[in-house]
DNA sequence: TAATTAAGTATCTAAATGGAAACTATTACT
DNA sequence: AGTAATAGTTTCCATTTAGATACTTAATTA
């Protein structure tokens, strides 16, 4: 849990300013951070890639055992979402009863990587936010 | 862009593990990953942080402009919430008309660098997204 | 003929979320 | 008394999203 030094927040700010730079104001609203996170980092999503992460190959019902609470409904969409957007394979069997195999691809290793330094660094930080969140509750500043 | 090795990948399974081993089936539904981005991945959220990371200090109606679109009931939510959860200070001067200022905290710094970090991941990788996206659309595979 | 299995779809309802617009509080100024 | 400025709050409505449950398809087996 490192500061974070007037340096480094000067270079983000260098980096922010080229972004901002390339984006008007139309643009942010559609930020390419959000474009990912809002696809990969819902609850569901994101519990299907730690899986996948887990157990290299997972099939439909299998899936829906360990990621526990989804509804078939949701499972489907994010599994299609997730495929869409490169994170996963779908590889179907024409066999009877149909088997479909999913998997992480290349890019959704890649992902999940940077989930798991994110965990990382909500681990050190989680007394932070713990702490702010309780030192917060009933306590009213106005 | 860098290929991820099965050393790596097999580093990733071994945390995963470690996480899983520490979580029975309902925590994970409740998983740290998901409780802080659920807060600051959302659109606005992630618009508030840039902006404090480029503007050191903004005022209410000053992020108003900025953030383009967002309502006084959503800024006024984000910004609650990013203070609970102490990525943001909310100072407040008794003035006539009040005045009363944001900026990041510490942690909301450390946060915003990890958002960096994903940009320039999203950056790198932005073209496997496209182009994934793009020959899976108009393409039905059932 | 009926049941079984895998991988989903389809449908309906309930709940959460988002946005627009009007309103509030406070004090100084005209 | 009326206006202006800041920082919100409140209300209401529309859209989005989530979840539960039933249904589908296709071949195999009892």
């Amino acid at each position: 849990m490192e500061t974070i030094t007037e340096n480094q927040k000067l270079k983000v700010a260098k980096k922010l300013k080229k972004m901002f730079g390339h984006m008007d104001r139309r643009q942010m609203e559609y930020c390419p951070i959000r474009d990912v996170m809002a696809l990969a980092s819902d609850k569901w999503s994101i519990l299907i890639i730690l899986y996948l992460g887990y157990y290299p190959v997972m099939r439909f019902n299998y899936l829906k055992k360990r990621v526990y609470g989804i509804s078939n409904k949701v499972l489907s969409e994010r599994l299609k979402h997730l495929e869409t957007d490169g994170y996963i394979t779908r590889t179907m069997y024409p066999e009877v009863p149909i088997r479909v195999e999913y998997a992480l691809t290349e890019f959704g290793h890649s992902y999940l990587q940077k989930l798991m330094d994110l965990t990382e660094w909500v681990t050190e930080y989680s007394e932070v936010i713990i702490a702010s969140r309780q030192a917060k509750s009933g306590v009213q500043t106005n």
